[in-house]
DNA sequence: ACCAATGGTTCGAATAATGAACCACATTCT
DNA sequence: AGAATGTGGTTCATTATTCGAACCATTGGT
């Protein structure tokens, strides 16, 4: 691994749960000698990409990062466009409507309107990152990904995040099979208990798939007029999303989409 | 300067003027070979912090930033924060109000909030960036920050944005001292024509400058009274914004704050 | 058909990254 | 008190990586 990849990916030990890690620590989880980590660390805080918290402490994601996301959000206004596709098809379907966008081997969400319709909905949080084996955004995701990136994923020690979660290499591939005949990816349980929800994959500029857009409901107030509901609502939004932000479907999907 | 610098500093050409950048043009600007540019730029790419639009094409600014920008907000709030001291401060100006980080030798723009007691403002744009010595910002960054740093930023070729802006270092060197004594910055068509501002700078934990707090008025409605106003409400609302972002204030400026 | 751009690639020479051992300082046991 | 273990940070000879001039392959304009 060049240097370079090796300074990008000290970031993402970083987490909503790991906020602040110390030299000593980071040194420890990627498995990089600490005088290596310290200059990298060196570099990364010149830039305003981490800083210490106190003189001679922790290091926590800088403020470069707000410059630079506002940019990106200036050049592409991809969670803009997300969140008013989300509001129609929250307000349409009356659940937990979300984006989630592919961050190297798991996906992080972008984006999530609620539905006011009912007093009880799934809940989600900024930035929360989703694995793709347990999550029907990720299975979708999967679905429409290039083979050698959807072994190299199903390769990876697969968690069960509940007893629902389906872990088995080899029963993945074959819903993954279904997903590609169907265009939409299901998932009850598998993420979260009493969490049913459906995915469709999103594509970019080069029709590689990018993400997903997915509709999150109760198991308990799931039923055929629901479900109905949420399929065509999905079927028409993910098309959709897609073209808006510059994307382009590509042959596999097109056929299944409509 | 080292590889991570070099890869670093490659995205800091992208703004919102030049969102897209081709491979040979970044080899311009940054001076390296293109060679070095695409290595670096493709280590970036790997990592989602650029993209190319179309294959093969111009490079962007790429997804990763949406994340970690939102990591970096659930660590440290920084622009929640912001945003209702913002909010009172506008209110009771009547005027705008911004808060601006320091980004190596220039600010750019966290967070602004208008007041809607006039039908005229002072608009702001996001993530706009701001020189150091032609903004009431930039000077009361500079009177609070350690010589060596005013220095090199004086030593820069200082551009004249309008008819007003000081260009002058010594002439500067001798503002910054009055601001030291003050606590605050003014600066009137500096910048822009017809805007008045006033500044405050903001510190972190280990008593660095790291921004400032500003109120920017048009230079037509500006009168004693509204002034005076802009000033008591500007030393109430920066050194608390100071703490409540878990920064403390240096005795240099602790005894003209107040 | 030509020229001048573009993005991308190659490979010997030059340079920068590496990591074991080392500080100085806290904290926490004995 | 003193030893033991932790922390962030530094040094420097060895080594592996990065650099960059020259090179393609394509594209678009004249």
């Amino acid at each position: 691994m060049g240097t370079v990849s090796k300074a990008l990916s000290l970031l993402t030990y970083f987490s909503r749960t790991r906020s602040h890690i110390g030299l000593s620590e980071l040194s420890r989880l990627s498995g990089l000698n600490k005088a290596t980590v310290h200059r990298l660390m060196s570099d990364l805080q010149e830039q305003g990409f981490v800083e210490q918290a106190e003189s001679g402490r922790e290091y926590r994601l800088g403020v470069a990062f707000l410059r630079l996301a506002a940019l990106r959000e200036a050049a592409v206004p991809m969670r803009e466009i997300a969140q008013t596709v989300l509001s129609e098809l929250a307000e349409a379907t009356g659940e937990t409507a979300h984006v989630s966008l592919l961050q190297g081997q798991t996906l992080s969400t972008l984006a999530y309107v609620y539905s006011l319709q009912h007093g009880t909905r799934v809940t989600m949080e900024d930035a929360e990152v989703l694995p793709l084996h347990a999550t029907s955004s990720g299975l979708s995701v999967l679905a429409f990904s290039p083979p050698a990136f959807v072994e190299a994923a199903l390769a990876e020690p697969l968690e069960a995040r509940t007893a629902n979660t389906e872990t088995d290499p080899e029963r993945l591939r074959v819903t993954l099979a279904q997903v590609r005949q169907d265009g939409i990816a299901e998932s009850i349980a598998n993420f979260e208990d009493d969490v049913h929800t459906h995915a469709m994959p999103l594509f970019d500029a080069r029709q590689v798939c990018i993400g997903a857009l997915a509709v999150a409901a109760p198991v308990s107030r799931m039923d055929s007029t629901l479900r109905a509901s949420i399929r065509s609502n999905l079927r028409q939004a993910a098309p959709r999303l897609t073209r808006s932000t510059g994307g382009f479907l590509p042959p596999s999907f097109r056929e299944v989409s409509v």
